[in-house]
DNA sequence: TTGAAAGCGCTAACAT
DNA sequence: ATGTTAGCGCTTTCAA
């Protein structure tokens, strides 16, 4: 290790700013913690003394004494390429980030392979090294908490599916209102006096994309509107494009989609396009996320704005909560909000 | 603090190992330190009392102690849109993770918002906080360096764009043959047959954009070929479309595109395709990255494959050679692969 | 090869 | 409001 050598003024210890203030090391610790127990003056001169000398708490000195890491976890256990891939995700982490970053605590990321247990991962969030996890993923179950120290506060993004963990210790998540949302987009096209509404929905095996799904079908029950126009897609935009071109061939006479993500909402578009039907004229098409696939593009997506950013400052601002032992609620679910742009 | 009270049994320390194995604390120590000087029957009791207590070193303890901490940071200076949604940085963040995942390393993320001048990111840099750092980004030049520790080891993804920082101490960095592989690409079409082959390439302010260009150049003048078939693209789906409508326009003789990025060559074959152009037989393309945009598709993409993840892993092994105190390059260029697919 | 002892830099009672 | 005193759990000379 390098670093230990070399003539370079070390970095000043918590001992040699109180020394240079004249105060005692626990005085500084308090000044260093916000402690309101000191004296302006004495304040003063600690926080002079620490400029001076350019201080910086040692966070491992700090953790062994405090018995806290001040680290928590991104646990994201799925393929990178799913999920770093997914915009969805990149405005999570935004929004983790953001909450944490006027915070003391640092993030720390766990990419655990699908493929593998992640046996690694549990041990590693058992071992203490984090105070506390943040698990982001579309398809995790609570199940990944079985197993873990029962004391180390979990927040998970989008509803987990229920699993084997005791029902008496329900998960904390933070969702969108998916189902509202899915409701607003359906009733909108509704409201624009479509009635052949075809929908592309998402993966069984996501309860966002179920959820999405149920609202489109609340709302053609409630209009009285038929509900068999459905392909689904993979949330990706060729799957889009395949479920579009479906749809056409199977309901050639339909008059709106719904499309459950703005990334199949873009290949459901290219379907549209190469049958040469106009949007919103022809068909009016709503997707889903108001993600970067809404905005960009010749024709400015009219779509559901999930709040993503936010969804990840709630998450982190949950668990930051959980940290400070406050009572937080098990479930936080955000508004949707419909975005009316162009093709809808 | 909920986690100090319960009954659940306490994680064990290294004092209560050594009791079980009935050595001393600095045994275990060198035990679980790896620590040639420890006879076959202690290294065994001690393993064994390891095992029975499910024994995990402290890692505050053992960083206040060493004087190490036993994480490095993962930069990434841009917009967490920019980055996660692009493909490239999920492979790299995965090699990265790959690498450290048998480590004792763990991964510290600091996205900083381009908008502020990430003050807060290098004073935690400069805190002590890491033993070292991977800067990846696409525009980041090695200024960033300058201000840090100059004892900290920073290892760049991509080649930074060489700024300010001091000529004697030359970043550290690993990079894909960018020039090599459009040369090999380019070539191909030559290969082909083809005679009058265009380009879109990427951003101007990104090096792996210009030495793409550049390696265009070369192998066309090197045929004898003319070079004034462009239209520069931004690396999206759309600037790609954009750019092969213009080229389309522009030079409707064209026979071949080397595209510089797979997402843009998807983009161009949708213009190939709505002006009724067969690929590969009326116009070959070549993509650049071999993501997952290449072989997604009904066509699939002719591409060069820059081995993403592999260039993460050795970014993660050239940082940990660093922090071992080993001599390592200062640049790596990872050799490029041409893959053949249907596109040309 | 092993152990004893002295910290690493900080926090947190407990006194005062 | 401030100082004193113990450690937090581990590594690391130095002796044996």
């Amino acid at each position: 290790m390098s670093r230990a050598e070399g003539t370079v003024p070390a970095r000043p210890t918590l001992e040699e700013v109180a020394a240079a203030a004249g105060v005692s090391r626990a005085t500084v610790s308090r000044v260093v913690n916000g402690s309101p127990k000191v004296s302006p003056q004495v304040l003063d001169a600690v926080n002079a003394a620490i400029d001076r000398l350019g201080y910086v708490p040692n966070r491992a000195a700090r953790s062994l004494a405090a018995r806290h890491t001040m680290a928590i976890a991104l646990v994201v256990p799925e393929d990178a390429h799913r999920v770093f891939g997914d915009p969805y995700f990149a405005d999570v982490v935004q929004g983790i980030s953001d909450r944490l970053d006027d915070s003391e605590y640092v993030l720390n990321l766990q990419l655990t392979h699908p493929s593998s247990p992640s046996e690694k991962t549990r041990s590693y969030l058992r071992g203490g090294n984090v105070d506390g996890a943040i698990v982001v993923s579309h398809h995790t179950g609570d199940h990944f908490l079985t197993g873990l120290d029962p004391d180390l506060p979990v927040v998970f993004g989008g509803r987990p599916m229920l699993g084997d963990a005791s029902p008496e210790r329900p998960p904390y998540y933070v969702d969108a209102d998916n189902l509202g949302g899915a409701r607003a987009a359906t009733q909108h096209l509704v409201d624009l006096g479509r009635t052949r509404i075809a929908t592309i929905p998402g993966p069984q095996d996501m309860p966002a994309a179920l959820d999405r799904e149920a609202g489109w079908r609340e709302v053609m029950a409630a209009a009285g509107l038929p509900d068999h126009r459905v392909a689904r897609g993979d949330f990706t935009l060729a799957g889009g494009l395949r479920a579009g071109l479906q749809l056409l061939r199977e309901h050639p006479d339909l008059d709106a989609i719904f499309v459950a993500s703005d990334l199949m909402a873009r290949g459901a578009l290219l379907a549209l396009e190469q049958a040469g039907l106009r949007v919103p004229q022809d068909v009016a098409v709503v997707g889903f996320d108001n993600s970067l696939h809404a905005a960009q593009g010749d024709l400015r997506l009219t779509t559901i704005d999930q709040h993503t950013v936010e969804m990840g400052q709630v998450m982190a601002d949950k668990l930051l909560r959980l940290l400070a032992g406050e009572e937080v609620e098990h479930q936080t679910v955000l508004a949707t909000t419909l975005v009316v742009r162009e093709s809808a």
